[in-house]
RNA sequence: GGAGAGGUGGCCGAGUGGUUGAAGGCGGCAGUCUCGAAAACUGUUAUGCGGGUUUCCCCCGCAUCGGGGGUUCGAAUCCCCCCCUCUCCGCCA
């Protein structure tokens, strides 16, 4: 959420920035600045109101006290009159509020002056680690090779929950924990983040506060009570959101809490799956593990003070860089252009890895610093001393790492001629030491 | 799922219709005292929005006692709905 201040002081400045990110924000911006100002005018007079009220109840009081009965009705009737005004005053000042406060809403962040203006083409790749590199010998990709060592069985998820969904069988599912407990060991251990694990459904107010509300509603499964529920019960527990990534729930941690001198910075590393609509993307684009509706992720989250959120954006790219290096992944850094960002960033790095069959890079890790946009929509504040006023803290998250593009690389990059795949060094003591995958003595039959 | 109890400021806790945005205590901060500290004493100590002044200094107003709605000239206080917490029983991984 932007500050309405900023809007109020320059109007101008904020639709030149956010015409970076697209070009329907203008109206809304000059909407949001008309809308402020007879707020506003309307707050004045309702509070003037309010105020002539307060005074007379509070003489009736005294009237009635002093057994001045007559004069106490006399007032009574200025005050009924008072409250008719009011209420209209007060319709009306609602009316404005509620749509000044939907259409800050749906404004994204602005973007931060190191951010690159433009679409996809205005990409900036920052850094490159390692080679893209190519096989000796014709590989096959990663749907293949999954299902020759019998990895993950494809056909079987679409029996029972459909496309975009995974079985993950034998040493298919000991990687993916091997992935998940190697990625959340390096960031608790060396990195020194806390984990934490997140319920994995959450209420509205808690993807409003991270942005993905109200403008990418469907993006998102919603999960509803059985309507015979609600019928019983109209009012209570109406829905829930599927966490899309775990940046939802453990940013809303501190939801609505002004936290205390010395508790920032707030490191968290959690694990969820993660799960995404992703409508309209079939064909090529989804072919296998590229683009599901429910993967693990390992992601980070640090709420720090304003002045070193620029500091941790560069530091928690580099912390997930750090697991594909361990991985031994080619990968590149990008700086994300405006036009490119999520709805809640100031700034974002990507990290995509090669994957060799594939010829492609794949986006596995976003790194987001998100400023006081998302601590505005959650209402999260801090103080920097006992007596100091509250302040907004910043937020920033990072996945570290995305496991479903990461398997399509370990597997098409480290294959070998004979159609087996060697496990990095670092991952083999998370699968009991086992250096290569190679097709099990009896397989479990994937049966189409 | 059944029965009961309860939600007030950073914390504890008073308050059942009229200067109560809220007594009292604890904690925090500042000061006095002290070589220093403790103790004691004094003062101060919620958040948001708005207006004025003006720029971070103050003044003023409004709202907020779990959330929403209602009654009333006036609600922390009365009524209704919801949410949450705790205790007991039941059920269950």
């Amino acid at each position: 959420m932007l500050d309405r201040k900023k809007i109020r002081d320059d109007p101008e400045l904020i639709k030149a920035k956010l015409a970076t990110r697209g070009d329907e924000y203008a109206d809304i911006v000059d909407r949001i600045f008309q809308l402020d100002a007879d707020e506003r005018k309307a707050q004045v007079e309702l509070d003037g109101l309010r105020r002539e009220r307060k005074e007379l109840s509070k003489e009736i009081g005294r009237l009635m006290k002093g057994g001045n009965e007559a004069q106490a009705e006399a007032k009574k009737k200025t005050v009924k009159d008072i409250n008719e005004k009011a209420a209209a005053v007060e319709e009306h000042f609602n009316a404005i509020q509620d749509e000044r406060v939907s259409l800050l809403a749906i404004l994204p962040n602005l973007p931060d002056d190191s951010v690159p203006v433009g679409g996809e083409e205005a990409r900036q790749i920052i850094k490159e680690h390692g080679e893209e590199g190519s096989l000796a010998f014709e590989g096959n990709d990663h749907v293949d090779l999954a299902t020759a060592l019998n990895l993950i069985d494809f056909p079987a998820a679409g029996r029972v929950s459909g496309s975009g969904f995974q079985f993950y069988v034998g040493l298919g599912a000991e990687l993916q924990r091997a992935l998940i407990n190697l990625m959340l060991d390096i960031h608790i251990g060396e990195h020194g983040y806390r984990e934490m694990r997140p319920p994995f459904m959450v209420k509205p107010e808690a993807p409003f506060g991270t942005g993905q509300l109200p403008k990418f509603k469907e993006e998102m499964y919603h999960v509803f009570t059985p309507l015979e529920q609600v019928e019983h019960d109209p009012a209570g527990h109406p829905d829930y959101y599927l966490v899309p990534t775990a940046e939802v729930p453990v940013c809303n941690y501190y939801r609505g809490c002004i936290l205390p001198p010395e508790t920032l910075p707030v490191k968290l590393v959690a694990y969820t799956p993660c799960w995404r609509v992703e409508a309209g993307h079939y064909g090529h684009e989804a072919r296998g593990l590229r683009r599901v509706h429910e993967f693990d992720k390992v992601e980070l989250v640090v709420l720090c003070a304003p002045e070193e959120s620029d500091g941790f954006l560069e530091r928690m790219t580099g912390e997930a860089e750090r697991v594909l290096e361990l991985l031994e992944l080619p990968y590149r850094r990008v700086l994300l252009p405006t036009g490119d960002m999520t709805f809640a960033s100031a700034k974002t790095y990507d990290l995509d890895v090669f994957a060799v069959v594939s010829g492609e890079w794949l986006e596995v890790s976003s790194a987001s610093n998100t400023g006081d946009f998302q601590s505005r929509r959650a209402n999260i504040r801090f103080r920097r001393d006992a007596n100091a006023k509250p302040e907004f803290v910043h937020m920033l998250n990072a996945s570290g790492l995305a496991l479903p593009r990461v398997v399509i690389a370990l597997l098409e990059n480290n294959q070998l001629e004979d159609g087996t795949v060697t496990v990095p060094d670092a991952l083999q003591k998370y699968m009991r030491g086992i250096e290569r995958l190679t097709p099990p003595e009896n397989p479990l039959p994937f049966l189409d």
